[in-house]
DNA sequence: ATGTGC
């Protein structure tokens, strides 16, 4: 096997930033991966499952295990013909929570607006998914002088979306890996299997962004709302650079001047941040949220232990609320697993990556709602009893 | 992240 120099690793965090050395280590093996030049880790940077996330890696081979299952997840943020004041929290929580029920259209046409195939998952269109994925109700809780001038508006209502390809991304993510026994040592660019996978990525992360509006344009009728779109940001996705693929692993996909959001926590201020020119240096990243402090597995104890605790997690500082009917998901997303985004983003101004248009607080944060439709199928049909007997009954 | 399942 050839070896490789080990590549450059730039950070773009500061000593008040809370990293876990395990990323650190991480960050350390992916610079010695094959074909990699250089690697840009950002202060939202926490340990991953092939490797740190909150990191844009530049190699001339193709990883597509640090790209992951969700290929094409991004953050989109849309305004709303709503006006803050009007707001009531728990009218507008009891609207959201049908929001997976709401028409978006025939699928197939959409798709094939996207200039997508119309077999492509038509069925999981307009969903949130699960794990960190959400879509919030916002108000400006600030506004620079500079967020003015791009058209925000502190007297509207926001909606912040967060999720990616779905059962899509992971169907291309595991059939590169039953293809490719070696695929932790890359792919050769002009080879079939990186373009097969480049092909692949590249209708993830046009369904995932159509996703996205999707799932906004169902909140906005849940609202009666009318909305726009302000960013579209993918964050795990590669770009072609030259002779080098840019990987980017929770880790927001820029352009300088376009603004870009970077997610707080279930109770803490998000951003929206306009990149500079210097982002350059980063291979065109910059953070794409709060980043993980704590692991799932690790808040279960730490959150929530009791009913009355739970309920606290589904509420915050400025009277929002969160719909998560999963107590798991609950616990795992509290926000004392995350960061302070606001130090993230301080971070990133200091590097002078970017400067900060708006901060904005949640008001409504829709993650999971139970589907009572389902849940009745279900009881009609247990899943687990069996004719003979065998294994468990389940009621 | 994932219709988180034999």
């Amino acid at each position: 096997m050839q070896a490789y120099p080990p590549a450059l690793i730039h950070h773009f965090f500061s000593g008040r930033t809370w990293i876990e050395g395990a990323a650190l280590d991480q960050l350390a093996e992916m610079s010695r991966l094959p074909g990699v030049s250089e690697i840009a880790a950002f202060p939202d940077l926490h340990p991953g499952k092939y490797g740190a996330t909150g990191v844009a890696l530049a190699s001339e081979r193709l990883l597509p295990l640090l790209v992951g299952n969700d290929i094409g997840c991004g953050m989109s943020l849309f305004q709303l013909d709503l006006p803050p004041h009007k707001l009531k929290i728990d009218k507008a929580a009891e609207r959201l929570r049908q929001l997976e029920a709401e028409e978006i259209g025939n699928p197939a046409l959409l798709l094939e607006e996207a200039g997508l195939p119309t077999s492509l998952a038509p069925d999981a269109l307009g969903t949130i998914g699960g794990g960190n994925h959400f879509c919030e109700l916002q108000a400006i809780d600030a506004l620079a002088e500079g967020g003015v001038a791009t058209g925000l508006d502190g007297h509207a209502l926001y909606l912040l979306v967060h999720s990616g390809s779905r059962s899509l991304g992971a169907a291309f993510f595991s059939e590169a890996v039953d293809a490719h026994p070696d695929l932790a040592a890359g792919l050769l660019p002009g080879s079939q299997g990186a373009v097969t996978w480049l092909a692949n990525h590249d209708r993830c992360v046009a369904w995932a962004s159509l996703n996205r509006r999707l799932i906004a344009a169902r909140a906005a009728a849940a609202l009666r709302a009318d909305l726009r779109l302000v960013a579209d940001v993918p964050h795990n996705l590669v770009r072609s650079s030259g002779r080098a693929f840019v990987h980017y692993k929770g880790a927001a996909a820029v352009t300088p001047g376009e603004l870009a959001p970077i997610a707080g926590s279930r109770a803490s201020l998000s951003y929206v941040v306009c990149p500079t020119a210097d982002v350059s240096r980063s291979l065109g990243g910059i953070s794409h949220g709060a980043g993980r402090k704590y692991d799932r597995a690790s808040m279960h104890g730490r959150a929530g232990r009791n009913r009355s605790e739970r309920e606290q997690l589904l509420r915050n500082a400025w009277g929002g609320i969160a719909i998560c009917d999963d107590r798991a998901l609950v616990i795992e997303e509290a926000a004392a697993a995350y960061k302070d985004a606001g130090q993230v983003v301080a971070d990133l101004e200091n590097e002078k990556l970017v400067s900060v248009l708006a901060s904005f607080r949640p008001l409504v944060t829709f993650k999971k709602a139970v589907d009572e439709a389902e849940v009745e199928q279900r009881r009609r049909k247990p899943k687990y009893r069996r004719e003979g007997g065998r294994g468990r009954e389940r009621y």
